[in-house]
DNA sequence: TTGTAAGCGTTATCAA
DNA sequence: TTGATAACGCTTACAA
């Protein structure tokens, strides 16, 4: 062990970091490429097998083209060597690359972390690189980094959203590539969609409010996209069964907790005893849940609150919040699922379908 | 507004989802490249331009040796025209991409988010892309990614963590490019470093619960890599201060918030009034610090919490949770800087630092 | 300041 | 089943 000093701020202790020598074969990395050697190509492999670069080629991409023998050969050189070929080469030559670009809206929500921890997974065994972009639900990113993916030339383009400008919608057809939209459920996807309905969520909160007696119910949610269409569904859902909708809070960028504990601080002075509130924001649905413990312990009647977000995650980080919500790392998969299918030239449906769900701790 | 179906969940309802007609001028992305036809090379812009393409590629990157005349003009058409250069060819040509490859331990964790969003932000701006690979917390999953670059060829590899394994150490050097490792402050990083110190966290930590006149302590992290670095200083520092260090809880794998309140929930029976726990890790601090809030009520008096994390979004998130921290957007930014220094060829030194601060709401 | 020629490492095409 | 050749779009090296 190392001395350490009696640094503070200023002057910080190094951290004794763990060296691993060289691990004992389970964790060894493919053969590196000979020490710090120049790259091997498929020039080099294909000499060292007696064959021409395309049989390699072959033997790589095509090995049922390849003869046996050969096709051994060549792999175990690959092997040995660790040779990796060149994806801009391929690129270059193709016409697109391995790369799949996501573009998130957020990475703060477990959603959206979750569902794309999932589908870069299962693209990543497949040899395809997930390449994610972050919107932050802003027009102006989004239309920048669409207007990168012409020069990308990405192999699909996958969003956590659906597109709402014509222009960008336009934009990603002429790419000519695999487009796959989600966490909606729109009549008219551009290419592929993993449909979400977001209307049934609102749906399900006001009958959930309604089933708890409640009479006079709140919305809160983001201003746009999918938060209005949670919000139509609750909305036109109340006004069906008979609630009073006493007021709709939309706000337009939701960073952390916090907004949702200072959105209920506001709230609570005109909450009365049963009175239910649909939060349709994960962000804001913890914050306010926490908000509502906290002076749950004071006088005034708690509300029924219902929230929204990842069942998985959100059921197990608050066991007492029930919930509208969707397994996202379902949407992931399935995500991944239809872009691997489309790029193999297999035919399905280009609409698949996440449940919004109702989830009641016991 | 259209009809919306009684549907339910084995029928869903359509969203009515937005449509934003092509933009008034302030949103138009970047003309396109003329409705679906081909891809537009550097070739066809020469030839528009009435000169040759190397011409054009020196206007593009090099526009100080390129004649002003020359230079608007073959500007002017790249501008109406949409061009981008397709970066595969530019790669193969010049042996590298302009992808930086950022290896992440978890998405879960708001610290690494936000400094990965500050950090492809200003990378993005320069002209690179950040391509986020998930380690979480393994060896395994490390070594495959880091296999894949010597094909990626990317512009610089990022790290939220320090490289452990000897083999991949001599790996990520053989590749020659900028390597950046950070969340710790090692003696000797790959090749720079955005150094922040795990073990002045525990030293900061065992201080404060001293001079809450804490007698016993406790600590909570995760069982390897910075968890630990932090517990060393956590463990020696409370040795010298006088403190009990009652227990020492190492977990191996932490998902969510959960698993705090399951350890806390353990932990109660044998906490006496006036005992510090130091919990080292963000997610599971969340976790144990509601968990805290959720018994308080009852008869059994509250420990000192002393939590780990980003300060802006802990400090947001829960501002009765005092912690050891780091600003996290900063080690994005630093991050940043430093590679495109280093890209561009300027002098700097190659380690820079964001200190462990102690965050204590009022 | 501009241009010519060559080549980066693959794979499509056609021929054997 | 295998191979020769050309081409993908760009930029380096050298020449004018």
């Amino acid at each position: 062990v190392s001395q350490k000093r009696t640094g503070n701020a200023a002057s910080p202790t190094y951290d004794d970091v763990r060296r691993i020598p060289d691990p004992d074969g389970s964790l060894r990395p493919a053969q590196g490429q000979g020490d710090g050697k120049r790259y091997l190509g498929i020039v080099e492999i294909a000499r060292m097998a007696g064959v021409s670069t395309i049989t390699v080629s072959r033997a790589l991409r095509n090995p049922d083209v390849v003869s046996e023998k050969t096709r051994t050969k060549i792999l175990d050189i690959v092997q040995q060597t660790g040779y990796v070929s060149n994806p801009h080469a391929r690129a270059l030559r193709v016409g697109h690359s391995t790369i799949v670009v996501a573009f998130v809206s957020s990475m703060i929500s477990p959603q959206f972390s979750i569902a794309m921890q999932k589908c870069s997974d299962i693209l990543e065994a497949a040899g395809y690189q997930l390449l994610m972009g972050l919107t932050s639900y802003s027009y102006p990113k989004e239309i920048f980094g669409i207007s990168t993916l012409k020069a990308i030339k990405p192999a699909a383009v996958l969003f956590t959203g659906v597109i709402e400008l014509e222009s960008n919608r336009r934009a990603l057809r002429e790419l000519g590539v695999p487009i796959l939209e989600s966490w909606a459920y729109p009549r008219d996807p551009i290419d592929m969609l993993v449909g979400f309905p977001n209307y049934d969520c609102g749906r399900l909160a006001a009958r959930y409010l309604h089933g708890k007696d409640c009479k006079r119910v709140y919305f809160i949610g983001r201003q746009s996209g999918r938060g209005m269409l949670r919000q139509q569904g609750f909305t036109d859902t109340a006004a069906a069964l008979g609630l009073e909708v006493k007021d709709t809070i939309l706000l337009k960028d939701i960073q952390n907790i916090y907004e949702g504990k200072k959105i209920y601080q506001h709230l609570k002075a005109s909450l009365k005893s049963g009175d239910g509130i649909f939060c349709a924001n994960d962000i804001l649905a913890l914050g306010i849940h926490s908000e509502i413990k906290d002076t749950s312990a004071q006088r005034r009647a708690q509300p029924v609150l219902i929230g929204f977000g990842d069942i998985g995650y959100m059921s197990r980080t608050e066991p007492r919040l029930p919930l509208v919500g969707m397994d996202s790392a379902l949407v992931g998969e399935k995500a991944a699922a239809m872009i691997l299918n489309k790029l193999r030239g297999k035919k399905q449906p280009c609409i698949s379908y996440v449940p919004a769900e109702l989830y009641e701790p016991r």
